[in-house]
DNA sequence: CTGAAAGCGCTTACAG
DNA sequence: CTGAAAGCGCTTACAG
């Protein structure tokens, strides 16, 4: 065909605007393909990292007609061991795309190269690595959220200090409550506000309650009216609250777990902090199925909001729809 | 074909648990739709009712493959005229569906008889009438995100008195702003705070700057300290306050519009309340294609979030993806 | 009423 | 390299 007869041509595609039917298209075509997820396995069914799975679970149900599959694989938050052997499994599977939580640094980057080498996409979810290769993230900005937390609490506080509490294990391979600690941080540094002084602490062990002493201590000998903590886990200090009875507290956590929010309507805990974890996951299938069966371009950032949760409109964030 | 062998059949199927793929019924049956929008007209591109109308086109055009059409029609807020001349040339154009903003109780009763008639299902959306036969209502629960704001105004507010502020024409026609109200005191009742006394005042020409010089004078005779106004429009106290040089003033008020974000981002407005207009137009013709094209259930109430919006998390909720 | 055939708008393997 | 033919998994009009 003539170049000239060939360019006639397009123009008039375009002059109609022709867009393909992707119904027919896709049922020709007879693509198919399988993600991997590669989450922490949750403690129970109401754990916090079952509520991505759902929306995972939720676009792969949609898009059954394409012929998209998943595999789910899990590890131990506690144990690196089980994200490299998980991750080994990824690697033998060869799928089309991974959505994967990137704990433990090292051995998440070891998984990242293998998927670099067999040329599998993969998107980062609830924290991230920059610069890695990573097709996309979706998650929330971390040090914008602790930002947000900083400014609720000293809303809410008239005086006293301030607590940070992390319960982690491993505070190193947890990069975004590091950033959320930071951005805590330099909002009060930020805004001049010198009515409370803010200390940190870390508590690594809860098999026991040994740990309630400790910090029932430190908001004693320290002058604690306001508590943040980093992650999920602030039910611990709502029972805490309770155990010793505790009240001029104000207390701001993370996500919507059946624990935090009972505490959020007893009034315990004034804020939690959601990131809309279902729907993390529900992009996250998105972006890989956009990328890999429809070929289409996949925006690199997606922050997800850092949605303000209180008693008053906790009923309108708890379903997914 | 015998009953029995009918129930095997089927029992089979099940046992399969056969899917039928939807994208080659579709393309085989060669369904379309025809849907309209009534709106009000949007006095600026930068105007709030512009924000639904994109959550309509994007969903529109992922259903091109579909053969889903959209016709928009808009009304004059301040003319009823108006909204029963374009809800005639709705019923003349016999769509297979309609999502509207049930302004002016009257006319839109009327409408709804005349769609009702027709068999052609509707949606609501931003306020609902009850139990008028839609298929579904999109939008917030407006009492709710009057409690809302009434917490968060006394979160902030130590002392002194709040004045809610109304800029509307035809209150009557408001529903949704009289249950804002409603909520909002009602929270103050609840709570037995009796630190601030509240008062309400409509304003209802804002063509000129006379209001102004009224609203001052109640902030100062009245020692107001926090104001609540209970639609879109806080960007005109926002002007005021930058006229009088008025300072100790918490204001709070709704919708990300340019306008708002500004003075949120300044400083002058504490919280604005987001209702995500974007997402009610784009489920709203999601329920419609459900219902119409795929005949398939749609649930019936649909609140969405009754977001919590200050400066430091704005920059998250401005895009709809 | 039943069942085979045509067709929806594409992709892809294959004959020429 | 080009172009006609077959086929994706359904729906629907139609012959029997």
């Amino acid at each position: 065909m003539a170049e000239s007869t060939r360019k006639k041509i397009l123009k008039i595609i375009e002059e109609l605007d022709y867009q393909p039917n992707f119904l027919a298209s896709t049922l020709a075509s007879k693509k198919s393909a399988v993600f991997a997820t590669l989450f922490p396995e949750p403690p129970s069914p109401e754990g916090y990292w079952n509520k991505p799975f759902v929306g995972v679970k939720k676009r792969i149900h949609e898009l059954r007609a394409y012929g998209v599959q998943i595999e789910r694989f899990t590890f131990n938050q506690s144990n690196s061991k089980s994200f490299v052997a998980e991750a080994a499994k990824i690697i033998e599977l060869q799928p089309d795309g991974v959505v994967l939580a990137p704990f433990f640094k090292k051995e998440s980057g070891q998984l990242i190269m293998k998927l670099k080498e067999n040329n599998i996409p993969f998107v980062f979810i609830d924290s991230e690595i920059k610069n890695a290769g990573q097709l996309s993230y979706i998650g929330q900005d971390s040090y914008q959220s602790g930002f947000v937390s900083a400014k609720l609490l000293d809303f809410t506080l008239r005086s006293g200090n301030i607590l940070v509490i992390h319960f982690a294990k491993e505070m190193d391979n947890q990069n975004h409550l590091v950033q959320r600690e930071k951005g805590f941080y330099d909002w009060f540094e930020k805004s001049n506000t010198e009515n409370h002084k803010i200390f940190t602490t870390e508590v690594s062990d809860t098999d026991t309650e040994f740990w309630m002493e400790k910090i029932k201590d430190e908001i004693d000998s320290k002058n604690i009216r306001g508590i943040f903590v980093t992650n999920s886990k602030v039910f611990y200090v709502g029972r805490l609250v309770e155990k010793y009875k505790l009240n001029n507290l104000k207390i701001i956590g993370h996500d919507l777990l059946k624990e935090n929010t009972d505490f959020l309507r007893k009034g315990i805990v004034q804020f939690l902090i959601c990131q809309r974890p279902e729907e993390q996951g529900y992009n996250a299938v998105n972006k890989l199925f956009r990328h890999v069966v429809q070929k289409r371009k996949v925006s690199e950032k997606n922050y997800t909001s850092i949605d303000i949760v209180i008693k008053e409109n906790v009923d309108y964030y708890k379903e997914f729809k």
